[in-house]
DNA sequence: TTAGGGTTAG
């Protein structure tokens, strides 16, 4: 007997429910398959049937696939709508794919869809995380022109955005704004707010922030718990970050592996292997999905052991379970060959890392700088600082500590007001080796090259 | 569908 209209439509409503639920779940091959079986019973899939499927692909393997399914659907009869550009805007975002997250909102508008406040706050999001605020505050000046009104989540990406482009203190007046003008702040804008004040070393602002949540209705949750815990690990209160960690801990208010690498780097900086061990024991057993933050945690407590095969079994496991070694991995694991004395194998993942096509890895670089300056091989060193695309303080302090080491204060005078030069700066200590070193030896003209470029640095920077 | 975690210098 045929089926009327509406019994297909709640069909496919149906149908639509149970693909959700099982992409939720992780099973999208099971979603697909399942969906070959509802068309050859002749139940048709609908746009949001498609939309499911292309943001779980999406998440799962990648804006290519997302776009794959967009393919599909066309295919079908059935247009995208703004969900369908929504997805693949976050999923363009997820992967830093800023260029194409432009493009495909571009896409959007050409092709009539109407962006939604969802579409907004996807790109918004992109471009802060992607270090273009000017382009972000541009696209929420389009929304507003175009009267797609704010969500909670515009007002929250907007302070998380400025945050990450240096203006604490314009967040906090936003958020004060945001408060007086009875618009929405819940506990993300909180959970911003104090990550935010922390990061940028407003640490008493934090507290007052984090004092006042106390007074609303809103519940702190893991996500707050595990940003006042870094915060304590940063500005040096480890017995508070540690009891705070065995807070959520006991209360059983863990859900992810975020606490678990928060406390175990904190432990392994510390040198306090055995307790890292434990709580790496106890995050495996959690059950928790783990990542690439999760591995390259692990893999530096094996380094830092002096276990560079269990480091690298530990790569091979991420990389069989289906994650890719990042630009930490990198670091991680040429900082624990350098240590280890193996400067060579250090050098060929570098050069591995250079092959990927991955972006100028400046840790890594920092790291084989440091060790070739400790074993006194600074020609060595100098020459691969010229060949950095990007050089920080780190860089810098690790040459001109080196150069003074070995008596060569002329080169590390020089280097220091190239440093200075390129808007960089190196530790106060590496400062006075380099004063007392060229004073020691008589370099008059050199010793008053320095103090003006000092001097002016210091002036630029006020 | 916005918030939290992972690497380097003294």
């Amino acid at each position: 007997m045929a089926r009327s209209r509406a019994q297909l439509a709640l069909s496919t409503r149906l149908l639509n429910i149970g693909l959700a639920a099982l992409c939720r779940g992780g099973g999208v091959d099971r979603a697909e398959l399942i969906l070959i079986d509802a068309i050859r019973l002749g139940l048709p899939p609908d746009v949001v049937t498609y939309n499911t499927l292309l943001a779980a692909h999406c998440r799962a393997a990648g804006l290519d696939a997302g776009l794959a399914v967009v393919r599909r659907m066309r295919d079908a009869g059935v247009s995208p709508d703004a969900v369908t550009y929504n997805s693949l805007i976050a999923g363009a975002a997820r992967r830093g794919l800023t260029v194409r997250a432009l493009d495909l909102f571009d896409e959007m508008l050409r092709s009539g869809v109407a962006p939604d406040s969802w579409s907004y706050n996807a790109l918004m999001h992109c471009l802060f995380r992607s270090g273009h605020p000017e382009d972000a505050y541009r696209v929420f000046a389009d929304m507003t022109e175009r009267g797609v009104a704010p969500s909670a989540t515009t007002y929250n990406t907007l302070l998380d955005g400025l945050f990450r482009a240096g203006h604490a203190t314009n967040a906090y007046r936003m958020f004060r704004y945001l408060q007086r003008a009875g618009l929405p702040v819940g506990i993300v804008t909180y959970n911003t707010m104090i990550n935010g004040l922390c990061k940028s070393g407003k640490v008493g602002y934090a507290r007052i922030v984090l004092r006042e949540l106390g007074r609303t209705e809103h519940a702190p949750n893991a996500v707050t718990y595990t940003t006042v815990m870094k915060c304590c690990f940063r500005y040096g209160r480890f017995d508070q970050g540690l009891e705070t960690f065995l807070s959520l801990l006991e209360g059983g208010y863990i859900s992810d592996a975020f606490p678990y690498t928060t406390v175990i780097s904190a432990l392994v900086k510390k040198g306090r292997m055995q307790e890292a061990n434990a709580y790496c024991e106890l995050m495996i057993q959690s059950g928790s999905r783990l990542d690439n933050a999760c591995y390259n945690t692990l893999i530096h407590m094996r380094c830092q052991e002096g276990k560079l095969d269990d480091a690298f079994e530990l790569l091979n496991m991420m990389e069989v379970g289906g994650l890719e070694s990042d630009e930490y991995t990198f670091s991680i694991l040429v900082n624990g060959l350098c240590k280890m004395g193996q400067i060579e194998a250090a050098e060929k993942q570098i050069w591995s890392m250079e092959m990927m096509g991955m972006q100028s890895n400046v840790v890594a670089y920092n790291c084989l700088i440091d060790a070739l300056c400790k074993s006194h091989e600074v020609d060595a060193a100098i020459k691969v600082l010229h060949s950095m695309k990007l050089r920080d303080d780190f860089t810098y302090t690790s040459l001109v500590h080196g150069l003074c080491k070995v008596g060569r204060y002329h080169m590390a005078s020089k280097f220091l007001r190239i440093c200075l030069h390129e808007g960089n700066n190196v530790l106060a200590s590496a400062k006075r080796a380099v004063i007392s070193g060229l004073r020691s030896v008589g370099f008059k003209n050199d010793l008053r090259k320095v103090r003006s470029a000092l001097y002016m640095s210091r002036l630029l920077r006020s």
